[in-house]
DNA sequence: ATTTGTGCAAATCCTTTGCAGATAA
DNA sequence: TTATCTGCAAAGGATTTGCACAAAT
């Protein structure tokens, strides 16, 4: 794989942003520094970083466009119904599966943000 | 929400059919008792199952469309890497996240499922 | 009678692909 | 050089929507 801008770009997006951005979004944000990329380059690369390894694809409850995210740790996903901000979770547990190979674990929580939990408004 | 022939037939293939069919799938099922049914039928009538919590929609890894689970406790999904099977995974563990409020908890698990460990072909 | 659901076809949204030119090794 | 990468436009696949008719309450 060859080092180009544009991948350069990408990945560098990925590691300051932690906000496991979508292609689109991604895209959006490389165009600030690459004015010509395409969204076809960035949902390429993006498809060879997952196959690699490199990256994680994310898909949110209700949402059609894939997330994507650098964070390689096994770890979990918060996504809060009111603000709709996506949290990196540390929750680290040995799993064991009786006669299982487990290779990779993915864990997707929903619910209410601490912050606003603390918004009376909500049930 | 209205008992229709339609909601009634999605509903008994969720029930029996514990394989989380994709929307496409269920809709040729369901095609063997209402010939002339259509996918838009299905896609409405799983969305609204899933606006209602009655069911939920899930994404696996690496595939496009969505499959729908009826099974509403919090479980986990094992994807098999060889023979591409999901399983309905018991674990429960008690998630405690300070100051957020934890609604539904999604577990993805990929890897090699027992059947396929016992091949000798699998690194 | 009235409201809600359905089938059909077309539209939409997200993602992938073919290709000819550009670029990294 | 030459194999790989890119942008563009077009294609593809999954899901949604508008509408007129059908069916449930």
């Amino acid at each position: 794989m060859r080092i180009t801008k544009q991948r350069e770009i990408i990945l560098q997006i990925l590691r300051e942003k932690r906000s496991h951005p979508t292609a689109l979004e991604i895209y959006n944000m490389a165009k600030e520094h690459i004015h010509d990329i395409s969204l076809s380059t960035v949902y390429r690369t993006l498809k060879d970083m997952v196959e690699k390894g490199e990256i994680v694809e994310l898909h949110m409850e209700g949402e059609t466009k894939a997330r994507y995210d650098l964070n390689l740790d096994n770890h979990a996903h918060f996504k809060c119904r009111h603000c709709g901000r996506i949290f990196d979770i540390e929750i680290m547990f040995p799993l064991k599966l009786i006669g299982f190979k487990v290779e990779r674990t993915d864990i997707y929580i929903y619910g209410i943000c601490s912050q606003c939990s603390k918004k009376e408004v909500l049930a």
